[in-house]
DNA sequence: CCAACAAAAGTGGCAGCGTCAACATCGGGA
DNA sequence: TCCCGATGTTGACGCTGCCACTTTTGTTGG
């Protein structure tokens, strides 16, 4: 029981990096609520104030985490993208991808839209939004070109479609909808979004 | 500057009702995270303990204010809609109430959606959540009746609507998109919603 | 009419948290 | 080699939520 003097080196190494995997976990598992910087580095093995040597505010921990979630989710959403499918399937699967990245990761998302972030934070956000933005927009911009998809700004149809995906995910995440029910809808989502409420 | 003994009753006479409505006010105007119950208590002028005599815990008086944020939403949504007018500007007008209140309440919706609620409050949550939802529930199933809308479970569809006002809703509170911008497109979205994304 | 009781408020204390300043240790470049 | 900056540690401060205990107050039954 005794603490085993462990003789761990006095620098850890890296420890920034060891600081988000850890903060990671905690976030997946026990919610943002209860996720301390104390608590992290007693985890990781730190004293107290080591975390603020990495990051200068527990917000600025926070915004790596998200910033690292929005490379997670531009890569799920890349592997996702089919060019080669015709609309209504390339869009239900980047929609798949969506859904599926949004109900795993549920408290990093909320992290991730949160407009807490510090202003510089904030800035590659930004970039990281369209990166996965981007890829909807694409879809509809070439649909639209060859036809298949109405006139109006693209960037506006792409909105409403994120907003129906993101919306369907936060209910998700709400608890009202089970994450096996929300992929199951998915197809009947995107065929409402393709060809309206009202009888053709 | 001294502090004047003021006399003040022991008894403060309602001061679970005065708790709610600083709280609500700090929620609006600086955020959930810095609303502190003893902050509060400061503000109202009693002891640091008292708030503790009527919410057990800070998620106790959360939860009270969110129930409070569901009548609210619904008296809205019951004022918007109006069962008079046609399908289209039907939809507009409830889509209008629940953009309108969602921007005006964008802390108070985060709190309600929030999932973090002691069980008794959620029962009564879900029984407030239908009260908006059957708001639309029943636009929908009225014009299903009369062929409007096409067949399929009415709830689902219901569902596909709602969320994608609540992305809209989310990507404003998120800052994506500016209160002004977001009720200008309203007409938009339930013309996508209604008449689809592809040519008729 | 008043004694007793329960509800409502106050007081003090505990442990945990984030943050800061001051000090310790280490490794790498002048 | 030495020294300096980056990294880690220690200790402290004020804040927080929560708890146990006491005090005040209004009400109510005898």
């Amino acid at each position: 029981m005794t603490p085993m003097p462990e003789s761990r080196p006095y620098h850890h190494g890296d420890l920034r990096a060891a600081l988000l995997e850890s903060a990671e976990r905690t976030l997946r598992e026990k919610g943002v609520g209860s996720l301390s910087l104390r608590e992290l580095a007693r985890e990781t093995g730190v004293s107290h104030a080591a975390p603020g040597r990495h990051f200068k505010d527990k917000q600025a921990l926070l915004d790596a985490l998200a910033l690292a979630g929005y490379d997670r989710m531009a890569e799920a959403m890349e592997a996702a993208h089919d060019p080669a499918l015709p609309l209504q399937p390339r869009l239900t699967a980047l929609a798949r991808g969506y859904l599926t990245f949004a109900t795993e990761n549920a408290e990093l998302l909320a992290l991730m839209y949160a407009r807490k972030h510090e202003p510089e934070a904030a800035e590659q956000m930004a970039a990281a939004v369209d990166r996965t933005v981007g890829a909807f927009e694409r879809v509809i911009a070439d649909a639209q070109r060859h036809g298949e998809i109405i006139e109006g700004d693209p960037e506006q149809l792409t909105l409403f479609t994120g907003a129906a995906l993101h919306g369907l995910a936060a209910m998700t995440v709400g608890g009202m909808l089970d994450e096996t029910a929300v992929l199951a809808m998915t197809d009947d989502l995107i065929r409402v979004l393709l060809h309206g409420l009202t009888p053709r």
